[in-house]
DNA sequence: GAGTGGTCTAGACCACTTC
DNA sequence: AAGTGGTCTAGACCACTCC
């Protein structure tokens, strides 16, 4: 006799996708709870769940810790190769961004942190955290470290300003190149908490080293962003 | 009286991580099953398969579509802003490079195509498909979009030639400027069928665009990379 | 043919959010 | 207090790979 074939986690993705492609359900608007999904669908909650990570997957939706899952706005547009700061970026896609300070402090350079700036090891920096988000929603952490002895007074700043900014115009730098690595890493159990995401969330990770005129490493970043809220647009002009 | 607490996705993944990092398990190396796993850490597959999602979600280990989990070789460092073709790269890098010419025809532009390449919908294209590899492991695929009017007899070429160089030399075009999109995208069923991945697996999404000196699109390429095959380095220099 | 990963079922408990 | 997502158990069948 005919056995009622299993639903698929295919067939629920495409359940869910239709609802956030025909607009029924829009950017940032939460989806039913995966029992309500199952109840409808008549299939289990891990197929649900399976199904949702694989829209996660491709950044079509989004989980915040334990509130549930929800339709991704569209992406930001980010160029890490410039020197203009997030807060440009967002404003002039149309986004409220935000910015948060976690910490700030004086360390020694260890071994990795020497080679990446090409300064002694026990070399002091600056260093400082910072989360920030467009829309109410954080997008990303970021990990800054700047040589103590070029910005000596830095750490008295208020540190809401744009940083690139200041260093142009305060300390007078001019940027003369930008090395950028971009990865997939997965989210630290600490970064995810505070990224509300979920445990081994996987993320991007991108690291800048912003090298002066003299070729002195001014700056050394490492951001990691949540992989759905981020398209990264890069243009290179070649010499002549 | 006492339960026996449950052994968690958190603990496996130690457990996994440290024969990794200790090189018990070398690159390419190919796991124990699940099943035997979960026997001898006392938990279950699911539990198993969790943890292994997380390692496959940072890049240290992958799959190869139901052959098993092995783990992830160093990665390619690829700069996609430069011209230089990936068989260049991966030799520099110590690596066997592989590619094969999976389909190549004359198509008509689409109203996408046609704004991506700045031409009139339903101008004459060629469209390549090629995947890539590195030491027997593919591990992108590519679409390869050049307008006809400027290649008349391209298709007559061997597909296998570097096509970069080919453009340079052949055709005496040079470049002027190459405009990069990165973001998260997940496989069609096709293409990780293709690159042995599974359903719905989350790749890198790399479009490429390259402007010759006159400002016309001489090539629009986009690539679908396995997301722990990769590390982009971009470098960009400041106009003086 | 044996064993594997891919998928699905039908529960369960906990920590946390929301009301 | 109710409901949610996060996690775990203990099975099952299938399609496929490998021998």
């Amino acid at each position: 006799m005919p056995i009622k074939p299993h639903v698929t986690a295919a067939q629920v993705c495409g359940f869910l996708e239709s609802r956030i492609k025909s607009g029924e359900w829009g950017a940032e608007a939460k989806l039913p709870s995966e029992r309500a999904i199952s109840d409808q669908l008549q299939t289990s909650r891990v197929t649900v769940r399976e199904a949702l990570k694989r829209l996660e997957a491709n950044g079509q939706i989004y989980r915040s810790n334990r509130r549930g899952w929800f339709v991704a706005p569209p992406r930001i547009d980010y160029d890490p190769s410039r020197s203009a700061h997030f807060t440009q970026y967002a404003l002039e896609q149309g986004y409220s961004p935000y910015t948060e300070c976690l910490m700030q402090r004086l360390i020694q350079a260890d071994d990795d942190l020497a080679g990446k700036m090409a300064v002694a090891e026990g070399t002091q920096l600056l260093e400082l955290h910072r989360c920030r988000g467009i829309n109410g929603r954080l997008v990303y952490l970021e990990e800054i470290f700047l040589r103590a002895d070029l910005w000596p007074d830095l750490i008295e700043q208020p540190p809401d300003q744009s940083l690139s900014t200041m260093l142009r115009n305060h300390y007078g730098q001019l940027f003369k190149q930008v090395d950028v690595d971009i990865s997939i890493a997965s989210l630290s159990a600490a970064q995810a908490e505070i990224l509300q995401a979920p445990a081994g969330c996987s993320c991007f990770y991108i690291s800048r080293r912003t090298l002066n005129q003299e070729g002195l490493v001014i700056e050394y970043d490492r951001e990691y962003w949540r992989h759905d809220a981020l398209n990264i647009k890069v243009t290179h002009q070649f010499a002549e």
